[in-house]
DNA sequence: CTTGACCTTCCAGTCACTGGAAGGTGGATA
DNA sequence: TATCCACCTTCCAGTGACTGGAAGGTCAAG
């Protein structure tokens, strides 16, 4: 399949594709004619990079990642151990995600006065871990 | 307070401080030294910047995000608007990341097997929206 | 009154793209 | 067969969001 469709069931742009493949994120085939060819395992790999990178993973981040599921020899203890370091952010994440959301959903439901100085999400918001 | 402080409380870096100020996300006051001096709504919005960039919203977004705080007219459609578009794009990466840490717990405790290529994980992984 | 930790501005570099030029490829139509 | 036109290629330059470092000012402690 062409870059043009791995773009597509991607959901990241040819340029973006073409540049994680400069920097060894992923390594698709050459047709005759010099076209980019890929596979499905490709666009499984495009489609967690997308995601990864869009939930604030940096690319090194998403490098280990992906490394968690191309690794022949998962059992090994360091994979294990970035694999967990990476759970914990995840849930950092989340936490965070839900927080913001809280956040949010009180300004715009609860809190439409003009008292901000020392609105209570505000004081909540900076509390918060 | 200054920004070495700013810095501390906030959890970002002085120098990302000073490039939010210099694209206009906070205004601290001077000092007559010409320090920056910061207020405790400048660490509330650092704080909340922090988080909101951690979690792959861009610095525009954030900005948007900023304003529904910052907005004297709160009741105002448009950014009730913005507060719901941002609302559901947290409910998606909630969702993305609840994704990705069962698929990260798959790969480390169930499936470290050499089957790669077709891993119902990775089928999983690429069907999911 | 100097030392050292802090602050200032400014300019250059990096990471992760992103846009655009210049040109090759390939299937559909005149 | 010619010519579109959409797609692909490489390469180089630009952008967004920082990040590091130089050169110099400020300030409390010794």
């Amino acid at each position: 399949m062409n870059i043009g469709e791995a773009s597509e069931r991607s959901g990241l742009p040819s340029k973006t594709i073409r540049y994680y493949e400069d920097i060894g994120l992923i390594h698709p085939e050459r047709g005759g004619n010099g076209y980019r060819d890929y596979a499905a395992t490709d666009i499984h790999k495009l489609r967690f990079l997308q995601r990864s990178r869009g939930l604030g993973f940096s690319v090194e981040e998403c490098r280990q990642l992906l490394a968690l599921y191309e690794d022949k020899d998962r059992a090994s203890a360091d994979v294990k151990d970035i694999a967990e370091t990476k759970l914990a952010e995840i849930d950092r994440k989340i936490r965070e995600l839900t927080e913001l959301r809280r956040t949010l959903e009180h300004l715009v439901h609860a809190c439409h006065g003009n008292d901000r100085p020392d609105c209570p999400i505000l004081e909540e918001l900076s509390d918060a871990s």
